[in-house]
DNA sequence: AAATGAGTGTGAGAAAAAGTCACAGGCTCA
DNA sequence: TGAGCCTGTGACTTTTTCTCACACTCATTT
């Protein structure tokens, strides 16, 4: 091989100045001066004999040369820095919804904490798509409407249970005994998951409109207060109610159905042998597996 | 990001020394000594708190941790050797069978040494599977027997149409005019392509017995030099051929039948946009759409 | 059992690469 | 037209990387 050897950290100068559009940005990422890149980038242009990028007004456009040299070279550090991630001291990093957090999270993270003290854990509250390198994310939590991105390994945690819920005293009032009692009722939404009540009518294969979406709630979290308040009735994740139904809150008169998406993991590639995080996901599966199977023999869950 | 920034020349000396098994190959690999790979990976490993090798004997072996980091890096690095190879200067090399090279491509070049004096051509005889980084090919022909490196771009460039031919002696003293005919004569073979004659009674739907393999031919060019010493019926695709016919060196008096495989152009990805490498693809291209297509208007070419 | 050969590890110092600083000069926008 | 950003660069410093030479380990041969 009479290969070209061009420096790595020239290479990877160019990159990110290539990537952020600015040499200036590209000194802030990598903690060096402006100079420093521009040094780089002139060295590598002047090994390969091309022209890589061009001044444009205030900044440093790649030229079309450069542009295909970034774009090879880009997933090419992008897995570098990756593979660097299982040997990240520190916390690990669990992302999921703010709702799943505050509902289900937090009063079972108490048992893992003690389980496993030395293992710290972070968190990321998102419910869509991340970038798992750049975010440094060691996990995430997410249903199944989410499309996981491409490399990511998906295991399944557990069946979402759904089902309308109330205060008792609403469900009274109501008389809340087949699904068409709840005509009368304020159907409550999140802006999180708009189709929540015509995916329960279609999997019941009930009759009822569906109902308008007036002032939808920003999240789950909040629409569930709301329920507890007294103002309607939500139509929820059997998981997020768990202890509000026990404590007699929130009441759930017409059960719970399998709804049509799964709650589901995602983990990084590169962190399949990373052990604190197959200890979190192994023990998330394990409190998971507490909600897949209904509480009666039958499909439908007594509240 | 607090992220960890080992040097990228510690990476890479370290991914060298695992994929090789090796400091001492590793420093050869990239040209330093010994000493500087031993340093490197020993620094890596301080900063990142991880035993990545161990002396086994006399070969430095990655331990689990660096085995799996350098899966990891290998791919990365290859990526940005390739990513190079758009800029190196010097010769472009075209890999294809000696045969191919010696019937087909040595009297056609010279039209592209004409038309494209600048562009200087190296080959590399070959009719497999290949490593276009690691070899430093930018084209390669091949049968479509043999399935591609799974990045590259494949694009056709011909049928191949495959008949008997022999010498116009032999071809007398057999009275060669049906398939039938050829069941006294001496067929011969290429280890190359064993199932050259069963694809062609096949295709045909003769009924003639399969050849015995008897000492079959190295090359395809020494079967076709065998036919013309009239040593026996040879089973070759018309491309290899054309010359000897036009000369009367050779006879195909059954014709050619369009056999079951192509030729095609593999081309690595990253060279889809070097200049020389297209133009050179697109001259195989055009130099062999001449053989594309049958010289008579039926499915047979006359020999 | 000692010698040999092939490999890795390391201290001291040399060489090369990368970076800093400070200033020059260009562009944009109000 | 001048303030605010940006890139380019000469002179110099700092950091990284490499070499060399020798120590040491292991496996194999004599």
């Amino acid at each position: 091989m009479n290969s070209l050897r061009p420096s790595l950290n020239a290479l990877r100068a160019f990159e990110s100045m290539a990537r952020l559009g600015s040499m200036t940005l590209a000194a802030q990422e990598l903690g060096v001066s402006h100079g420093a890149i521009s040094r780089q980038v002139r060295s590598l242009e002047e090994l390969l004999g091309v022209s890589l990028h061009a001044k444009q007004g205030n900044n440093a456009i790649p030229t079309e040369a450069g542009q295909r040299l970034a774009a090879d070279l880009m997933p090419a550090f992008h897995a570098i820095q990756a593979s660097l991630a299982q040997f990240m001291p520190g916390p690990i990093t669990l992302s999921c919804s703010s709702t799943i957090m505050m509902r289900w999270l937090i009063p079972r993270i108490g048992d893992f904490r003690r389980l496993h003290p030395q293992i710290e854990v972070k968190f990321n509250l998102s419910h869509d798509r991340i970038d798992f390198v750049h975010d440094e994310i060691h996990l995430a939590i997410r249903n199944s409407m989410i499309t996981p991105p491409k490399q990511a390994v998906v295991q399944p945690l557990m069946h979402e249970w759904i089902g309308p819920v109330c205060t008792p005293a609403l469900a009274d009032r109501l008389s809340l005994q087949t699904p068409m009692d709840l005509a009368q009722a304020r159907l409550l939404q999140t802006k999180t998951r708009p189709l929540a009540w015509r995916e329960w009518i279609l999997t019941c294969g009930v009759e009822l409109p569906i109902p308008a979406s007036e002032a939808p709630f920003e999240h789950f979290y909040l629409l569930i207060q709301a329920a507890i308040s007294g103002l309607g009735v939500a139509m929820v994740p059997h998981m997020l109610v768990q202890e509000d139904l026990q404590q007699g809150r929130l009441v759930a008169p017409l059960g719970f159905v399998k709804g049509p998406h799964t709650l589901q993991l995602w983990l990084p590639p590169y962190l399949r042998h990373k052990r604190e995080t197959q200890t979190l996901a192994d023990w998330l599966t394990e409190q998971m597996s507490d909600h897949d199977v209904p509480r009666t023999g039958h499909e439908v869950i007594a509240g």
